[in-house]
DNA sequence: ATGACGATTTACT
DNA sequence: GTAAATCGTCATA
């Protein structure tokens, strides 16, 4: 499913009727209570990650480090935690919607469109999303929502290592995060990518 | 009640 | 490449 989101669009529906969208072009797959990098390893159950075991189309959304949030879309059957992040989006409508809900200590005017969304916690500064999300069915919850969006032929999806889970032992590893290859708004690109595909 | 830490971002050397 | 910002969550006491 995470290599199935990219090219889906993520459309956020803010309370005044700004209309928000990105296209999903890099994500991450969190499987379960197996994979040591999940928030769900070893069978943990909280209140925090609870929509982590909803049924497949919920939103998991997290905060993290004090201040960020993060949005996933819970992949798997009831009491079967897996999930992916959405890591990136490419800005496609109230794009400067999003430069005012990034614009921090740099000035909005000052913000490129590729800085807006290249990120999981910068995406969702962007189109406003927090812990008020968590738990929606993003099938058919109007104020955020997945919905078809163009299509990515497989040559131009990458496979790479997730960021962030060194911890992880050999689950850092494995290459479960995915992006459209070249998209400049991918938030890290490979860093051996150049030089060999292993 | 306390301490350590994080599926990150940003600024600075 | 290194470090700071910043606080909810969870393990330990």
């Amino acid at each position: 499913m995470a290599r199935a989101l990219l090219g889906k669009v993520l459309v956020r529906m803010l309370d005044d009727g700004t209309r928000l969208e990105g296209v999903i072009v890099e994500t991450e797959a969190y499987l379960g209570t197996a994979d040591r990098a999940a928030h769900t390893f070893g069978g943990h159950r909280s209140a925090r990650n609870e929509a982590m075991y909803a049924i497949g189309g919920t939103a998991y959304v997290y905060f993290t480090y004090g201040m960020h949030h993060c949005v996933n879309v819970v992949a798997g059957r009831a009491d079967e935690p897996i999930a992916c992040l959405v890591r990136a989006v490419e800005p496609m409508a109230g794009i400067e919607r999003m430069r005012e809900l990034r614009a921090g200590r740099i000035a909005a005017d000052r913000l490129r469109t590729r800085d807006l969304c290249s990120g999981p916690a910068k995406l969702t500064e962007a189109m406003a999303i927090d812990r008020s999300l968590d738990g929606i069915d993003l099938v058919t919850d109007e104020r955020l929502c997945v919905r078809r969006g163009r299509r990515i032929g497989a040559a131009s999806v990458a496979a790479a290592r997730r960021v962030g889970v060194a911890y992880a032992g050999a689950w850092a590893k494995r290459r479960l995060r995915f992006y459209v290859a070249g998209n400049p708004h991918v938030s890290v690109v490979e860093r051996t990518s150049r030089r060999r595909s292993r």
